[in-house]
RNA sequence: GUCCCGUUCGUCUAGAGGCCUAGGACACCGGGUUUUCAUCCCGGCAACAGGGGUUCGACUCCCCUACGGGAUGCCA
């Protein structure tokens, strides 16, 4: 058998969607797992939306998350020429005629067959005419009328579609330009692919490309068709549901590979784990066992499987990768002496990098919001254990964890207190909130002049 | 309308006729650990769309219905 070539064909009237990234995943693991390669293809052939920084973008987000084609993309609005050729020889073998209808006569023609209860399709009225070409003409292929097609999909199996179904599609428009499915029919046996990995809504062009394929003579394609992403309502995932860009979910602080492992589990899943890196994916995932389906996107998952793949990242490389996240709130990790420590012990705290920087806000700016129950639940009884506290650490000498721990359990057998009575009011004041880590290690992140000013200004806020 | 694809816990899924008292994960709820929060650990809640067949036996096979999605473009 000939090396597996699979692609990923986007057009770039958007920005790179994550179903879209999901299709690309799926190519480039299958692609992989058969030594094969996995190819980019640039469908803008509408000229009217595509776009030059789409593309861009398309492309770059593809590659910065690791899914980056094994050879230069191809655009299919450079390729004009092979298409009229491919057209050319259609109508050289006879299957494919000149049609002059106009838009009018169609939409007339097709509300006709709504109305009898029929597939709405091009009846094939100027089939025999023996047209030549013109200004107005569009070239057709000629469909046969009976028998039918069978495609093999790897996912779902054998789909059937009787050839009378099938309409006389468009091959070229009145001005001469390709239509999609020729150009894409073309590209896939130019580019040697050997395989079609894509959304299902294509299940339908399929027979039709076949048909293409046949007529100019090229090989048979292996076919898979993905169930599509959903949104909570059950339709496509759009802007409506939640976030479509990959870049905006990179921008919230996902991992590039949490983002890949909960694409992958949608619609497939390996036995009992849940936690894929995409060496493990092209090592396990197997395209037959993809959902038939269609899969609802929900983001808790992706946020838990962001925490485990946080969690396996080593403190440096977890520093390294919440840098850019601090920067966009004005934080400088390297301004803080004890950062690592910090870190380490926040990065739990939150599910995505960003929520994570931000949490560490404290640590780095002064506070000057203070969580208002907090404040009614610890300190509606006044503050005098505040200022006992701010002035026994104001004694301190040595500021360290173990010193300041000491003192406070000290503080708090002395006057019989419980616990949160004495560390909360303390948070409040260094945090703004009852949350941080234990608490002789959160005063030892800041040092003890900014400690006690920091309890100081709770206590004159208050008073 | 017509054609095509689908339908297991709220969500992602396991399940290839007896292993199913339908398993796992997320979410949620409860408990434990943590001087708080988070992490972590333990426990709980919760599903085979409906109806007919086939079979000794159906979540699994067949048919019908319902529901959902996709396609029906001189878009891709």
């Amino acid at each position: 058998m000939s090396k597996v070539v699979t692609r990923f064909a986007p057009s770039p009237t958007g920005t790179l969607h994550i179903g879209g990234v999901r299709t690309a995943l799926f190519n480039y693991i299958y692609a992989k797992q058969n030594n094969g390669e996995f190819l980019v293809r640039i469908e803008d052939t509408d000229r009217e939306r595509s776009t030059k920084a789409y593309e861009k973008n398309i492309l770059d987000t593809l590659s910065s998350i690791g899914l980056s084609p094994d050879k230069k993309p191809i655009n299919q609005s450079e390729r004009n020429d092979i298409y009229i050729k491919a057209a050319e020889q259609i109508i050289a073998s006879g299957d494919a005629y000149w049609c002059d209808c106009s838009e009018e006569d169609l939409e007339k023609m097709r509300n006709q067959q709504m109305a009898d209860g029929k597939k709405p399709m091009y009846d094939g009225r100027s089939r025999r005419l023996g047209l030549e070409r013109s200004s107005k003409t569009v070239l057709r292929l000629a469909t046969p009328e009976d028998g039918e097609i069978v495609v093999n999909d790897m996912i779902r199996g054998e789909i059937r579609f009787n050839n009378a179904e099938l309409d006389d599609l468009i091959l070229l428009r009145s001005d001469g330009t390709p239509t999609y499915h020729l150009c894409n029919v073309v590209d896939d046996f130019e580019q040697g692919v050997t395989t079609v990995i894509r959304g299902e809504d294509h299940i339908s062009n399929t027979p039709r490309q076949i048909h293409i394929q046949n007529a100019l003579g090229y090989p048979a394609l292996e076919y898979a068709h993905l169930p599509l992403v959903l949104g909570p309502d059950k339709k496509r995932l759009s802007k409506r549901h939640a976030a479509t860009s990959l870049e905006e979910y990179k921008d919230m602080g996902y991992l590039d590979s949490a983002i890949l492992n909960s694409l992958a589990r949608l619609g497939w899943s390996g036995g009992d784990k849940e936690v894929f890196y995409i060496d493990d994916l092209i090592k396990d995932f197997d395209i037959k066992d993809v959902q038939k389906a269609g899969a609802i996107f929900d983001i808790t998952k992706l946020d838990w499987l962001n925490a485990q793949h946080l969690s396996h990242l080593s403190l440096e490389s977890f520093i390294e990768h919440i840098k850019p996240f601090a920067k966009k709130i004005n934080i400088d990790i390297n301004d803080h002496q004890n950062a690592h420590l910090l870190i380490a012990s926040m990065r739990t705290s939150e599910n995505t990098l960003f929520d994570i920087a931000k949490a560490l806000r404290p640590y780095f700016m002064d506070v000057s919001d203070y969580d208002e129950k907090a404040i009614e639940r610890f300190l509606s009884n006044g503050t005098k254990n505040l200022e006992d506290i701010c002035d026994l650490l104001e004694t301190i000498d040595e500021w360290n964890e173990e010193q300041i721990d000491l003192l406070l359990k000290e503080y708090q057998t002395n006057n019989n207190l419980k616990v949160p009575e004495v560390n909360q009011p303390i948070r409040i004041a260094l945090t703004g909130s009852t949350k941080s880590p234990s608490l002789g290690l959160t005063l030892t992140f800041f040092d003890k002049k900014e400690a006690v000013s920091r309890i100081r200004k709770l206590k004159s806020f208050l008073s």
